[in-house]
This record gives structure tokens, C-alpha cells and sequence, in this order.
RNA sequence: CGGAGCGUAGCUCAGCCUGGCUAGAGCACCUGCUUUGGGAGCAGGACGUCGCAGGUUCAAAUCCUGUCGCUCCGACCA
């Protein structure tokens, strides 16, 4: 592509609405310009990288077993009040756009395809000889985000690539699952991130297992935690840990109710009543739906409401209000414990707050606590689960190591739906018994243009991208300075049309703008490869090489820099 | 949706508080000359419904009301 037809004008100054480094040199570099909220032109460098992820993709998938097609983006409301999802999008969450055609029909653009694949694989499979099955599309998604952010990072029209798995059974699933799940490995390898594949909470698509794979960078929004030691590495969402046992009294001791006038807080209360943090105890009281709830963690540890929320099975999980708390603790907010609650509270507690020997909580008693209580004796050892947030320096789960913390950008999601969707929509086969089974599905989901977002997340310095050959829109910047002179413009022609003949993609800068100019361009736009000619090389008939990544060039002759392009993008 | 902020030239912004001449700067763009390996210099030029609507006023980019758009912080997600 000669640069002086091309589409996608540098600019010199960061736009002032981008957040992020990749937003900010993806417009400053002409990849992407902004059309209005979470709504983005992919410009023609975006999108021969977004075309060669997609390549990449449709290779793994292939290896996979999943077949391309590309299903609608217009779907009927109907599909969704069978799957029971028209609400919570629409109304509840409000994410979906919708809206209603000419003849009254009311129609969405869709936000994933979960629905339109189980109406197409129930009419496909009729026997358990029709299973497995795997399809994917790579294909324009609409989601009315709340709060789109970060230029490609979470916008409201997006690039995704989403597969859905059928299987006769559990092990099917998750045969197709780990097939899947490595197909996403090679994925992230062959592009080159750094990223980890992290358990994941399934969120409201539901159903039993889930894996996010992560691309580290800074400027992450998620939280993932990993083992120093063993492989284990979870979303925080859901990452379990393992807290420090400390040693405890041998003997239980009166349980009493201490004055600590004002003392609000596990910190203040182990200063106060001069006691280890550990021995303190936070009892939050929340309302869930339309049940009450105290929530016990150790004074050393947070609430993690998705936990929390989960195990309750409940949609809406917030702190009660004051009043709310006075009602039911008889006592100001800050002084809540479970000994002495209404009945009809439901106790919960995380299982680091067993094991203590005189312990401390809140009194239910403005300006009181508990000291020296004792489960059992002093009050019924509650519902026990895993409700405290994990946090870097906590133990690992699996194994002694201890979890070190990163950020990432959530490029991949896989889930095992189990029967949700095919229940829901009666996508069943019969049997070798000629029973009716319902089919089990997985789906799969990768952020296309996200992955490039976060590519230039993870690889950029201080004057532009940095990209890797595999997904560079172009292998070499060509550039001709003082193209004016005619032995110069004749010798670039010359070799863009041979880099071309050998198969290597070209962006030949054919403007007649001075080098500073067409350096830094170059810096920006961030191809693999720089190759220069200019008066310095004329003489020589050789052309200066230089990589991206590396500060020094050198002087090559036209077929060895063929030959060293070749090696360092992996042509042939 | 709650909270905060911003809309003036293609881009970054000044001007607004305290209303008043023809609305400004830098970059980008066009012409000419000079320059020519890291975003050059000089001279000249083109580019604006000051987001939109209404109001106050002799007079509105500036004050008031409404509205639309965009960005950021929280809950959603690839």
C-alpha cells in the first residue's frame, strides 16, 4: 500500500478524551477514529490486523473441530422470551438494543447468540449420531454497555468471535471444553501475549465451569490472582485463598460484653481491646432480595459480595441501610454480631472465622462487643462457605505457595453451559435407549477487536505501537526519503515491488515529507520492520534495516534484507 | 441510572468569572522561496452556524433556562 493513498491521517497530539495508551496511539495512528459512544470506524491499518487475528482464530477453531458460519444480527424477541433472557436484558439490565421493525415485530441486535445456535442446532440434531457439534462466527456484536470505555476496550459494536458446543453428555462437554480451551492457548501463544488462563466466575450466563484468559497489562480492569508456586491462577471474583492460622488459647474464657465507647472497626477493636486482628470479627448485615443477612468474615479480611450473592442465589445484595440495622441489631451500624440477631436472619460465615478460641464481635449493643466467645457454647456455629475476598499475599488454595496479583484485560471467556439454553428452548436428541436427552453446551467467546486493543495495551513505548508480525498490518514500513530524486523514487519502486513478488506486505511511505516526519510516523503506526532509502544508501544500492523493537539498524543489501524480513515475520 | 466534568477551526486549547470593535494561538491544510536522516524556517492564504433551542440585554462565545452530545468515577461484560 503506497502511504500516500492511504486512509488513516496521523495526529501529533493525543486526542484528549483517550484514557488509555492503546486508545490514545490507535487514533494518533489513524488505526481507529471515534464515531460516537463505544462506537468506533475501524480504519483500513485496524483492519487488516483485526483480519489476521481472525485468521489465526479460524485456524485454532478449525484444529478445534468448529465450523465457520455466521448467523444473524437482527434476532425476533420471540427467541429470547424462550430462553427466558428477553427480560433481564431488555428491562433489567437494559443492554441489548431493541427496537420494533415496520410491521410492528419487535426485534433486537444481538448482544451474544445463544439463543439463535440452539434454534438452529435443535432443528440439525435429532439423534445422539448428530452429536458432537461446534460451530463458531466471527461477527459484529451490539451490547448498550452502561459505560463504555477505552476506545475498542468495551465498546457498544464489537468484533467477537463465538463458538457453541453440543454434546450428548457431561463427558462430551468436556472433552469439547478442553478442546476449546487449548485451541485458546495456541490462540494467545501464536499472537504472543503474556496472559493467563484464570478460573472464572460464570456471571449471569451461567452454568458450571468457566476459564477468562487474561492479558497482563497495567492498565487492566480485572484483578487476577496467581500461586508463586503451583499453576493455580483465578479472576478475584472467585479466587479462593488461604488465610494464616495462628495459635489459640487452650481454654475457652468467659464469654463478657466490654464497653469500647466509638470503637468501630476490627483495626481500632484490636487496639483497643489489645488482641490480635485475627481475633476480631467483621459481621455485616445486608439485605438480599427480600431476606436479611449477616455476613461474617474475619476482622483480617473483606466481604466479597459475588460470593456472597452467589451462594445465596439471589439477584440484588446490598448493605442494609442504618435503620434497617437499628431494627434488627437494636444498636447503631459498627456494633452488629451474631449472637442475639431476630430469627429470621440468616447467619453466614466464612470458614476463617471458625477455629477460634475467644474470639471477638459486635454485641448487638451501642458501644459493646463480645469478648472470649466460643462457638457452640456461646452462640450456634453458622452457615460456613468461602465469603472473603482472596488477596495478594494470601496462601494459595491448592498448595503452600502464596498468591502474587496482577492486572489483566479479559480477552477470552469459555463456559460449560451444561442444558440451560437446551431445556429452556427444547433442543433435545433421542438416544440409543430412545430417550429424549437434552443437549449439552458450551459456548466460547473471544473479544476481536479487543485482542487488538490489548495487544497495543501490552506492547507499546513512548513514541507508538510495537506490534508482533503475526498481527502487524503491514511486515515493513517502507520508507524513501528525498523521493523527489528520481534514482531514489526508481529504487524504491523498484523495491516495493520486489518485497511484494516475495510475498512480504508492504506500507511504502511515497510522500514527499521530511524524515522526521515519516520516522516518527513510523514509530506510531509500529510495523515489524523499517527499511530506509535514502541518499546515504544510494551509492551502495543498499537499504538500512531497522526492527521496531531494537534502537540500531543496519545496512543490508536488497536480498539480505528479503531473506532477514522473511525470518523475523516467518514468511515461507 | 447515580455522581463529576467538558462542548469555540481537522487536532490541542485560550477567550467566558467581570457581556461591547472584524472570535484568537499552536499544530495540521494550500501557495511560493529556502531547508532536507528524527515532526524545519520565512512570507502569504484558506478554514468557525462558538453543540443546539429559547430567554435576558441596545449588545451574548460570555449571563439564565432547557436540550443534545462526549468523557471520567460506580454496578454489567468479550
Amino acid at each position: 500500500m503506497r502511504q500516500s493513498r492511504h486512509i488513516g491521517r496521523t495526529l501529533r497530539e493525543a486526542p484528549k478524551d483517550a484514557q488509555t495508551a492503546a486508545h490514545s496511539l490507535m487514533i494518533r495512528a489513524g488505526y481507529i477514529s471515534q464515531l460516537s459512544a463505544g462506537v468506533y470506524v475501524y480504519q483500513p491499518l485496524l483492519l487488516r490486523t483485526l483480519n489476521k487475528i481472525s485468521q489465526i482464530i479460524r485456524e485454532e477453531m478449525a484444529t478445534a473441530g468448529a465450523e465457520e458460519l455466521l448467523m444473524p444480527a437482527i434476532q425476533p424477541k420471540e427467541l429470547w422470551e424462550e430462553s427466558g433472557r428477553w427480560e433481564r436484558y431488555t428491562a433489567v439490565d437494559g443492554i441489548m438494543f431493541a427496537f420494533k421493525d415496520r410491521r410492528g415485530s419487535t426485534v433486537c441486535l444481538g448482544p451474544t447468540h445463544e439463543e439463535v445456535v440452539t434454534d438452529i442446532l435443535r432443528r440439525e440434531v435429532k439423534s445422539y449420531k448428530d452429536l458432537p457439534k461446534c460451530v463458531f462466527q466471527i461477527q459484529t456484536k451490539f451490547r448498550d454497555e452502561i459505560r463504555p470505555r477505552f476506545g475498542l476496550m468495551r465498546a457498544r459494536e464489537f468484533i467477537m468471535k463465538d463458538a457453541y458446543s453440543f454434546d450428548a453428555d457431561e463427558a462430551g462437554q468436556d472433552a469439547s471444553y478442553e478442546a476449546m480451551r487449548q485451541a485458546y492457548h495456541r490462540i494467545c501463544e501464536r499472537v504472543g501475549y503474556t496472559y493467563r488462563a484464570v478460573e472464572a466466575d460464570t456471571g449471569a450466563i451461567g452454568g458450571s465451569g468457566s476459564h477468562e484468559f487474561m492479558v497482563l497489562a497495567d492498565s487492566g480492569e480485572e484483578t487476577v490472582l496467581y500461586c508463586d508456586t503451583c499453576n493455580y491462577a483465578a479472576n478475584q471474583e472467585r479466587a479462593e485463598s488461604r488465610l494464616e492460622q495462628f495459635p489459640q488459647d487452650a481454654e475457652p474464657r468467659p464469654m463478657e460484653a466490654v464497653l469500647g465507647r466509638g470503637i468501630i472497626g476490627a483495626e481500632k477493636l484490636a487496639e483497643f481491646f489489645k488482641i490480635p486482628l485475627w481475633k476480631t470479627t467483621k459481621t455485616l448485615i445486608y439485605e438480599a432480595d427480600d431476606q436479611m443477612v449477616a455476613v461474617m468474615v474475619r476482622g483480617d479480611c473483606d466481604v466479597h459480595e459475588l460470593k456472597v450473592a452467589n451462594h445465596l442465589n439471589v439477584k440484588v445484595l446490598r448493605l442494609a441501610s442504618a435503620e434497617k440495622i437499628r431494627s434488627l441489631t437494636g444498636a447503631e451500624v459498627g456494633y452488629a454480631g451474631p449472637i442475639g440477631l431476630p430469627g429470621h436472619v440468616r447467619v453466614i460465615a466464612d470458614h476463617h472465622v471458625k477455629g477460634r478460641v475467644n474470639f471477638e464481635c459486635g454485641a448487638n449493643q451501642t458501644d459493646y462487643h463480645n469478648i472470649n466467645v466460643n462457638f457452640g457454647r456461646d452462640v450456634a456455629l453458622p452457615e460456613l462457605g468461602d465469603f472473603k475476598l482472596a488477596r495478594e499475599g494470601d496462601g494459595c488454595p491448592r498448595c503452600q505457595g502464596r498468591l502474587k496479583a496482577a492486572k489483566g484485560i479479559e480477552v477470552g471467556h469459555i463456559f460449560k453451559l451444561g442444558t440451560k439454553y437446551s431445556q429452556a428452548m427444547n433442543c433435545s436428541y433421542l438416544d440409543a435407549n430412545s430417550q429424549t436427552q437434552p443437549v449439552v453446551m458450551g459456548c466460547y467467546g473471544i473479544g476481536v477487536s479487543r485482542m487488538a486493543a490489548a495487544w497495543v495495551e501490552q506492547s507499546h513505548d513512548d513514541k507508538g505501537i510495537l506490534w508482533s508480525p503475526q498481527i502487524a498490518p503491514y511486515h515493513v514500513h517502507l520508507i524513501a526519503l528525498n523521493i523527489e530524486d528520481e534514482v531514489i523514487r526508481t529504487q524504491a519502486e523498484a523495491l516495493y515491488a520486489r518485497l511484494q513478488q516475495e510475498g512480504i506486505e508492504v506500507l511504502f511511505d511515497d510522500r514527499p515529507a521530511r524524515a522526521g516526519e515519516k520516522f516518527s510516523d513510523a514509530d506510531l503506526m509500529g510495523l515489524p520492520v523499517r527499511l530506509t532509502l535514502s541518499k546515504r544508501t544510494l551509492e551502495q544500492g543498499k537499504v538500512e534495516f531497522k526492527l521496531r523493537t531494537e534502537k540500531d539498524s543496519t545496512v543490508l543489501s536488497p536480498d539480505e534484507a528479503v531473506e532477514k524480513i522473511k525470518g523475523v515475520c516467518g514468511i515461507r
